[in-house]
Formats: structure tokens, C-alpha cells, sequence
DNA sequence: CAATCAACCTGGGTGC
DNA sequence: TGCACCCAGGTTGATT
């Protein structure tokens, strides 16, 4: 579920209330989820400290804590992060809670137990930052630079879009949409698509995004943001999880492949085929 | 560099 | 109701 648009409504969710914020104890449920630290250890390092500041990096949240330490949230397919205030009553699937000073919570939730808490040095925050590919909304990624990094690679686009590497914050359900939007079939290898076809694929990445923040994410069953709340973009999908349904654009008949293990969504008359010239 | 598959986990939906 | 089976938004590591 959290892709770009859901880790970005989340991450503005919590910057202000959690800002100024300290951290007064560090409950776990399933200790499974600090990533291998042992809970006391990641108690004793947590606690005291103060949120700072609260920024998204691809599909990370990288809470920045007072003493130079960051905590560091990956969502994987089906996390939470739910602010909550003193009282409130419980929520399914919690593995971590934060108690903050004043009373409130922030509830890391995760029905699949695949998303992971880490505690970071500044140092070890630079590293996955440089491990990821550029931001598709950040300014860096001009047109220009999109060109730069498609040339030369083979790999199905789909795929391309899915790497981590290659752009932090794209999954499933944005890769779909933004190839529809593009008219582009997603088996068609990176280095085939023509200029015009680079320069409309660089426009859909960054609407389909923008949409779904605009919408406050996709909520097909877990993803909610920061209040715990559910997205309305699901409504506004073209593609993602429609096939046997008419085409939007054509009203053809929507299909669905498996693309390096995901299940994949398109259009076969208006993304044309890797094989069809 | 690219593709496939298994693994990590649990719950929801479907069909019988 | 029960049960077997398939599906799932993500990522990593082994293998070919």
C-alpha cells in the first residue's frame, strides 16, 4: 500500500504534531519490528529525546530526533503510523507504541509484521539516502536526466519503475497508472521508448503522484495516514486492479499480466506491445 | 546487468 | 460454518 503519496500524507500528517515532541517510552508488542535491536537497547537510545523534524526519503519516514539520531519507518505492504491522542482506543495490530510527553501515542501498526523501525546515526541516514535513486517529484529529476538514466537499460520499464535504485517511491499501483497515462507497455524494454514516449512517461510519473497526494493516498484495505484515516484515490485508478473492466480512454476490455512477480495492469490497445511495432 | 523465485508474515476473499 | 486455496501495496538475497 504506502507508496510515494501515502508515505508523503503520512510524513505531513505527523510533522506537526510530532514536532517538539519527546519521547517518554518505547512499548513493543513485536519486538521484531526495531530491525534486530533488542528492545532495551532501542528504549534506552530512544527515549528522552524530542522529535526534531519529519521529512519522507522514497518510501522511507525519517523522523530526525534531538542528539543527532533518527528514527527511520519503513511501511512495506501493509504499516501504519497513527498518531494518537491520550486515550484513544486501541488499534488492531499494533507492534511499537511511543509514548510521548503529555500523554499521547504514536502507534506503529502491521498486520503482515514485514515493515521495520530502525534508529539511525546521521552517517548511516547519508548511506540509504545515497542508496536510493532520485526523488520523481524532487527538482534534481529534470526531463533531461529521465532521458539520462532509461538509456542503455534493457530491463522492462515496469520493472525500471519498481527499482528503488533507479527512482525512490514508485510501487505497483503508481507504476500501473503512470504507464497507462503514458501509453506504454509495461513489458517494453527501457532503451525502445522513443523521446515523446520518455517526455509523456516523465509527465505521468509526476501526475499520477501529485494525484494521489492531492487525494491523500490509496486505500485499498490497510494503508490509512497519519490520523488514521483512509485516501480517496482508488476512486480515480484508471488501471491498477480494473482488468475485465472497459478501458477509460478506449473501453476495451483492461488486462492483467505478472511482471517480475507483480501483478500488473494495462491496457492492451492503448499500450501497445513490446512486439508490436 | 537482467530475470526468476523464495522468503519474510497475516488476513481477506472466493469457491466448494 | 469449515476449509483449501489464491491474492496482496515491498524488499532482499540466492540462483541462473
Amino acid at each position: 500500500m504506502p507508496e510515494l503519496p501515502e508515505v508523503e500524507t503520512i510524513a505531513r500528517d505527523l510533522d506537526p504534531v510530532l514536532r517538539g515532541r519527546q519521547i517518554v517510552e518505547v512499548v513493543a508488542e513485536w519486538p521484531g519490528a526495531l530491525n534486530g535491536i533488542p528492545l532495551l537497547s532501542f528504549r534506552q537510545q530512544a527515549v528522552g529525546r524530542r522529535f526534531e523534524s519529519l521529512r519522507r526519503r522514497g518510501k522511507h519516514i525519517i523522523a530526525g530526533l534531538s542528539g543527532g539520531l533518527a528514527l527511520v519507518f519503513h511501511l512495506k505492504m501493509t504499516g501504519q503510523i497513527l498518531y494518537r491522542s491520550r486515550g484513544s482506543p486501541p488499534d488492531r495490530f499494533v507492534r511499537v507504541s511511543f509514548l510521548l510527553d503529555g500523554g499521547d501515542e504514536l502507534r506503529f501498526a502491521d498486520t503482515r509484521k514485514f515493515g521495520r523501525i530502525q534508529l539511525l546515526d546521521e552517517a548511516a541516514v547519508q548511506h540509504l539516502d545515497e542508496s536510493l535513486g532520485d526523488e520523481p517529484l524532487g527538482e534534481e529529476l529534470t526531463l533531461e536526466r529521465f532521458a539520462h538514466l532509461l538509456r542503455g537499460r534493457s530491463a522492462r520499464i515496469k520493472s525500471l519503475l519498481l527499482d528503488q535504485r533507479f527512482l525512490a517511491g514508485i510501487g505497483n499501483i503508481y507504476a500501473d497508472e503512470a504507464l497507462f497515462q503514458a501509453g506504454i507497455h509495461p513489458l517494453r524494454p527501457a532503451r525502445t521508448l522513443s523521446p515523446t514516449e520518455i517526455d509523456r512517461l516523465y509527465w505521468a510519473i509526476r501526475q499520477v503522484l501529485r494525484q494521489g497526494i492531492e487525494n491523500r493516498g490509496t486505500t485499498f484495505s490497510s494503508y490509512r495516514d497519519g490520523l488514521g484515516e483512509e485516501g480517496t484515490n482508488q476512486h480515480w485508478l484508471r488501471v491498477y486492479r480494473r482488468h475485465g473492466q472497459p478501458c477509460a480512454r478506449c473501453g476495451g476490455r483492461l488486462e492483467r499480466i505478472v511482471v517480475g512477480g507483480r501483478g500488473t495492469h494495462f491496457c492492451p490497445k492503448c499500450q501497445r506491445g513490446p512486439n508490436v511495432r
